[in-house]
RNA sequence: GUCCCUUUCGUCUAGUUGGUUAGGACAGUACCUUUUCAUGGUAUAAACAUGAGUUCAAAUCUCAUAAGGGAUGCCA
């Protein structure tokens, strides 16, 4: 049984770095029958939030990124890695370092002035200096020869010699458990079978692997994924950019086409670009992911959603446009067909926000401009329109091949062209001359509505 | 400094065992459709980081160089 992790830290809310990556662990597990865990690593406690830990969860499920277990917290696992710290010790592959900060910075300053690489000299190994008054950290004794060598599943063979290696720290002073002790500790007892995470993580893995081996136990498969960059190359930052994972739902993203655009990212199938998390699924493999890190593109994602709107079906996009609506204080009713309206209105929109904002006119004519009004509804045109309305009120025949035959007799009988009628129309309609077509527009509104619009005095 | 990772159009990628006019998509440009704005359609421009080597033949294999990123934490 295949098992795979994501494990975030809880210090900020979820990016889409992070959700790529779990993206990847997810389709993987998927793919091979197996299972997907959500483990939050909060070892530190400084920077650890509860509401962190809320909204990455929240974020994974507005994603539907389903684990089959979890979500696990380290904090919760305190005694067990006290248990394998002290097995550790006992064997004699850990010990005790009672060295102060100021120490070891001086060690390090040393090694690195006689151009050394910076690494604990192991002073408290073999004589260590005990006091009383100073509680010791952990540290794992690394071997000191040999090589790691690992087969990763994105980048290939990777080796790295031992001697670049340190004793790090597993427990810190205060007792409590370090980020590459705990990695161990947990994806061992969780039986994880393949570790996929970010590329940043290479350098952890030897360390790991090390772990792993002085507990005797059987090692994962490893597959680091390269990062997504900024558009201009740089590493995103929380700062600059919009990172989390919901902001891209504030910005009338879908999430599966957010999850479409971040498997796209570093990975392909042939020239296929549009397709759900099933179709990833089914094609999704490890080895074919790339191995160079991707630049978000905010325009392909945008392209991306809407070709997903276009393929959403209208009543899903509806429930999702209400809220919208309702939170730009626009007065819904029952009279008009919302899933025919989203029907008409979503090929001119790569959004949810901007679907709303052509939806909203249905309900509620915007303001129009002085600019428009001074050039589409003259006195001439408003004559027109009052003839029209007349024409409109003696339609029987409230169907789109009536309303097209009527608009088309109306243009031969005042002998106008379309734009002539439509534009001063769309104005009085809807208060703005970007629209779909006139005709479905009338159609949906209703012969109500229409005429109610229409003679309206706001012009 | 040392170690590790990376390099195909502006961007995302295809190119699985060396032989392609190096393909697709987004963005760009031009045109067509049209009832405004879009959608849609067609066309166009655009890339193998650099230098050696192996070979009849290299984007693909080898080496070097350069440029980017990461690690070198009592962060994860």
């Amino acid at each position: 049984m295949i098992r795979t992790r994501f494990a975030p830290s809880p210090t900020g809310f979820l990016h889409i770095g992070g959700a790529r990556t779990a993206l990847f662990s997810y389709a993987y597990a998927k793919r091979q029958n197996g299972q997907f865990i959500l483990r939050i690593e909060d070892t530190d406690i400084e920077r650890s939030t509860k509401e962190s830990v809320d909204s990455i969860i929240h974020a994974m499920d507005w994603l539907n990124l389903n684990y089959d277990e979890g979500p696990f917290y380290q904090t919760k696992r305190m005694e067990r890695y006290k248990e394998v710290i002290e097995q550790l010790i006992a064997k004699g592959q850990a010990y005790h370092c009672y060295c102060s900060k100021e120490e070891l910075d001086k060690m390090r300053e040393e090694q690195k002035s006689k151009g050394l690489k910076a690494k604990y000299d192991r002073r408290c190994l073999h004589s260590p200096d005990i006091r009383e008054d100073v509680k010791p950290v952990v540290r794992f004794k690394n071997p000191e020869s040999g090589s790691v060598i690992w087969n990763d599943l994105i980048k290939g063979r990777i080796e790295i010699a031992n001697v670049e290696l340190d004793d790090l720290i597993i427990a810190r002073s205060d007792g409590t458990p370090t980020y590459n002790f705990c990695v161990v500790v947990d994806d061992l007892d969780m039986q994880i079978t393949h570790v996929v995470r970010g590329d940043d993580h290479i350098n952890n893995t030897p360390r790991q692997i090390n772990i792993l081996d002085a507990l005797g136990a059987e090692i994962p498969f490893y597959a680091h994924a390269p990062m997504i960059l900024r558009e201009d190359g740089q590493k995103m930052s929380k700062r600059h950019d919009a990172v989390s994972v919901m902001q891209y739902k504030d910005m009338g993203i879908l999430p599966e086409a957010l999850l479409n655009y971040l498997a796209r990212l570093c990975w392909g199938h042939g020239d296929d670009e549009i397709f759900d998390i099933n179709q990833f699924i089914q094609w999704f493999d490890l080895n074919n992911i790339s191995v160079s890190p991707a630049r978000f593109d905010i325009k392909k994602l945008y392209w991306v959603n809407a070709e997903h709107i276009k393929h959403a079906d209208n009543q899903k996009l509806a429930a999702l446009v209400i809220d919208i609506l309702k939170s730009k204080q626009v007065i819904l009713n029952d009279k008009l067909d919302l899933p025919a309206i989203i029907e008409l209105v979503k090929p001119r929109t790569d959004n949810l926000n901007s679907l709303a904002d052509n939806i909203a006119y249905f309900y509620q004519p915007l303001t129009p401009n002085q600019e428009d009004i001074d050039k589409h509804l003259t006195p001439e045109a408003i004559n027109l329109l009052t003839n029209f309305a007349n024409e409109l009120e003696s339609l029987d025949n409230w169907t789109m091949d009536g309303l097209k035959q009527l608009i088309k007799d109306f243009c031969v009988k005042y002998e106008i062209k379309m734009p002539g009628l439509g534009m001063p129309l769309r104005l009085k309609l809807c208060g703005t001359t970007q629209t779909p077509s006139f005709d479905a527009i009338i159609f949906l509104l209703g012969k109500k509505l229409t005429l109610e619009r229409l003679k309206a005095l706001h012009a």
